[in-house]
DNA sequence: ATATATTAAGACCTTTTTATCTTTTAATTG
DNA sequence: CAATTAAAAGATAAAAAGGTCTTAATATAT
């Protein structure tokens, strides 16, 4: 898979508490591994993560849960997602794992990989978090398992 | 990373083995780990799966070492080599890990991904082992680590 | 035929990823 | 302020990936 475990579960989790902002409402831990159809306790860990690195707010308590304020959805892009769980090693290492390949000594897939390569990245810090949340919304998008 | 350590061992292994096949060349385990950088006994399995697989070919004993004759070159695709070793889920499962995802219940990042995809899978389709063969030969590439 | 060089196979170990459980911290409400 | 609800943190466990070692099988050359 292009993503890890973690990472799928991360940004399945980003996008529902993303749509439930739209409607100013928070959710909890149990809800969103309910309807991720991602383990409990392994969701609480990303979403851990995801709320130290300010992808997500958290709040504690009664009443409390997850959510991301719509000025910050509309700013916040994939990339964060996978940098935060992941790293950039896919945004940014070589195909074949040469820490010495560059343009000027490429490894034997370079050219082939630089394209996709570019346009994964493109689509990775295009994408907004708001953009998910809104096609969630409109019923053009699903999170069914 | 897009590949499995494995896949990546396995991908500069099948490179560097085509080239000293252009030469008209065996090559033996020993020299495959050293040149490609890799652990010797884990680059020896994953010998044995190409092997199985018919990407490369494998003779014994003195004189013996791996090969892949010049016309199987021409025809062997990176879709090969990586679907031996990482299996086809990278080319065709969701990108988020759902099971329903399909045109008409599309995950969020469905039709973000879906050129991505297409294109990653055209150039694992295209791109044959004596193409990054040649590559190398030429001195246009290089497998340094 | 025998010794040798080489890959094949299978058992085993280590590290990382995935997942769970328990305890602590913090916010809310009565 | 006590009880309750919910997330944070940390310790632990299971599974998968990454990696090693030993023994077997097989081809070659003498």
């Amino acid at each position: 898979m292009i993503f890890s475990k973690a990472c799928e579960y991360g940004i399945r989790a980003t996008v529902l508490i993303a749509q439930h902002s739209l409607n100013g409402e928070r959710v909890g831990l149990k809800v969103i591994a309910k309807e991720i159809a991602s383990p409990e306790a392994f969701t609480a860990k990303i979403l851990q993560t995801l709320s130290r690195n300010k992808i997500v707010s958290s709040i504690k308590g009664p009443r409390g849960g997850f959510e991301i304020p719509i000025v910050n959805m509309e700013n916040l892009r994939l990339y964060q997602i996978v940098k935060a769980i992941d790293g950039e090693e896919l945004m940014e290492e070589c195909g074949l794992g040469l820490k010495a390949c560059n343009p000027e000594k490429p490894c034997p897939i370079h050219h082939q990989f630089k394209d996709i390569r570019t346009n994964l990245v493109k689509m990775l810090r295009e994408t907004t978090v708001h953009d998910l949340a809104i096609g969630m919304k409109d019923g053009a998008t699903f999170l069914k398992v």
